[in-house]
DNA sequence: GGGTACCCTCTCGG
DNA sequence: ACCGAGAGGGTAC
């Protein structure tokens, strides 16, 4: 199935916002996304994609509505640093993952390497998540119940509790994501925040990557480099996160991904 | 509001 | 080569 799409797979799936794309020695790149394992290739105009069952899900996930040249523009307009950054790496593109995969693999994310989270999420779905072939689904708060006597082969760590809780308070209906969807962005991360493991950061994560929330800004420690070095603006969590968004408007997520990406390309 | 410990793994310097 | 120290998409206390 060819999709036709301004995107660069490279950056937009390897860049660290989702945690399960791999790239295959043939340059495609394989990921799941809800039970299909799909394989993608770049060509000139978009992707080639097999596996797919969905397309509606695949454009979904890709965010087919955003415009790149409008947002990018918009943004560029405000500062000359993401300008140049943005002209520099054509085709990045923000996703939209499932919230609740957002929330759980985020929630590993804390104190660990990017690297890392990957493995702790792929484990996450080899111990308990459907199996589709090749992959495996991520799990449901369910599956992660029914298989939580063998949570600590996977070793989460200190996070083990906190994801365990999170499936808990998922699968009893005592949190339940769908609701948050009608939010404004500065309720949604306050609701997020309620739950054990995340913090403004990961609530930051959720809110642009899983709930699509634009204008969130989350600042993790490369970005709050970046927001040091080049613009001068340091202090806590509140601050540098207002900031971002105060000087990009409503899309200040698109602006901290080339942001963070420029920091990739540098490493 | 700021300072620390935190599970575990990988990396790096000796 | 082997080992100990350090760091790593933050959060809870």
């Amino acid at each position: 199935m060819h999709f036709t799409l301004e995107v660069a797979l490279d950056p937009t799936l390897g860049c660290g916002q989702a945690h399960r794309w791999r790239k295959q020695a043939d340059g495609s790149w394989q990921g799941v996304i809800g039970h299909d394992v799909v394989t993608l290739m770049q060509t000139d105009d978009g992707f080639e994609c097999e596996g797919c069952t969905d397309a509606a899900a695949l454009r979904r996930y890709f965010r087919t509505e955003d415009d790149l040249s409008t947002i990018i523009a918009e943004i560029a307009e405000k500062d000359p640093q993401v300008a140049a950054l943005s002209a520099a790496c054509p085709g990045l593109r923000l996703l939209r993952q499932p919230t609740w995969e957002c929330l759980a693999t985020y929630v590993l994310a804390t104190n660990v390497n990017v690297k890392r989270i990957a493995k702790m999420v792929e484990s996450v779905c080899d111990h308990f998540g459907t199996d589709l072939g090749t992959r495996r689904a991520f799990p449901t708060p369910r599956q992660i119940l029914d298989g939580c006597d063998c949570l600590c082969e996977c070793r989460l760590g200190f996070r083990e509790g906190r994801f365990l809780e999170l499936a808990q308070r998922m699968d009893s209906g005592d949190f339940r994501l769908a609701p948050l969807e009608r939010m404004s962005y500065e309720d949604l991360t306050v609701q997020l925040q309620d739950l054990k493991g995340v913090g403004p950061k990961v609530a930051d994560c959720v809110a642009l990557f899983g709930y699509g929330r634009l204008e969130a800004f989350p600042v993790d420690v490369r970005i709050a480099d970046e927001m040091r070095t080049r613009y001068g603006v340091e202090g806590n969590y509140q601050k540098v996160a207002a900031a971002g968004r105060k000087k990009f408007g409503r899309y200040a997520g698109y602006a901290q991904e080339f942001l963070y990406h420029s920091g990739f390309i540098a490493q």
